[in-house]
DNA sequence: GTCTATAGCTTGATAGAC
DNA sequence: GTCTATCAAGCTATAGAC
């Protein structure tokens, strides 16, 4: 065909919720094909690399989208505690308030030092630096900037592993809303 | 043989080690048998039920662990605040200060309910309830009780994520320190 | 670019000797 | 209680038609 039965963006999307939910070892071709609607072999052609290439193509997608929508915010020229707001915004949205389970956590599983997990801690790494960037931007020194988005990122995942532990989504909703305080003030109150 | 080659109990934690770096669907036979020294053969007579047998049985002695050890200095007569102390410390060490992950993390992937999930949402509540009960004896109010119980759990797990995706385990650290005063204090500092 | 068909290996699980 | 040998089903990956 000239053109593709599912466009490049849309696959990723699809292949990104798979990943999501099952991780790297769970994430089967079979539910890969079932999610995307292609067959195995439609989407060897489209990741020659096999599954290796697609999670990091999926790594890759998110951090674009991280890059491009959701932490972008935090670089606007509003005040700093109005750009965590919108990107605690677009966080629950992107998590499903909850109910889905970050990419960065569930390919980080099993021992072993391999490219998906440098890629992982890169991801990570980019993540916190934003965070801290915008502390920094709101008065906080360096160190206690870096230690507020360690912080936050720490409440942020933990609240994601607590909703898909028990359902309960409250204490996530929660987290987001303490995001603009916690990464702008200078003290805790 | 009279007696197993292997005592339950070593067993048990051998393959509680599996399970936790792997989650359900990576704990391979193959990677359990390896681990605990016992042919898949052999692993089938101690557990008839198979790999979700293993999944309960490990669940179990890990709720077994948390009850009589990592969690009971927190119905001792100390001090609340030293009570969440000394479990602080016990948690560092069967966390392996960062370096290992939480079973009831990496047990809840994937999307559909199954007496496992039920089983991690038990055992999370427990940990809950025992970290609000510890918060209320230090004279905070149910409610803010429960929230702090919450919030001291998403940013232990938090941590744990952190520390597996980045290898960064000075935020774990730093939790560890804070839970204490996160538990028993009326305001925060 | 997608498909059917298939290779070859790994998976979870079982049978039966010792 | 553990083992070797084996099974059917699942897995990742490839070949080749359309």
């Amino acid at each position: 065909m000239a053109s593709p039965k599912v466009q490049d963006r849309d696959l990723l999307c699809r292949l990104s919720k798979v990943f999501r939910q099952h991780g790297y070892e769970g994430a089967s071709l079979s539910r890969i094909a079932k999610a995307t609607g292609l067959q195995r072999a439609s989407l060897y052609h489209r990741f020659p690399g096999g599954k290796e290439e697609m999670a990091d193509a999926v790594l890759a997608y998110v951090d674009e989208l991280f890059g491009n929508d959701l932490l972008a915010p935090l670089f606007s020229d509003l005040p700093p505690a109005q750009r965590v707001k919108e990107m605690a915004k677009r966080l629950r949205g992107f998590y499903e308030r909850g109910q889905a389970s970050c990419l960065l956590d569930t390919m980080s599983l099993g021992g072993e030092e391999d490219p998906i997990k440098r890629h992982v801690a890169k991801s990570f790494d980019a993540w916190l630096s934003a965070l801290a960037a915008v502390a920094r931007e709101a008065g906080l020194t360096p160190t206690l900037a870096r230690r507020r988005a360690e912080d936050a990122l720490m409440r942020f995942q933990g609240g994601l592993v607590m909703a898909r532990a028990t359902g309960n989504i409250k204490p996530f909703e929660r987290v987001l809303g303490e995001l603009p305080d916690l990464l702008t003030k200078k003290e805790d109150d």
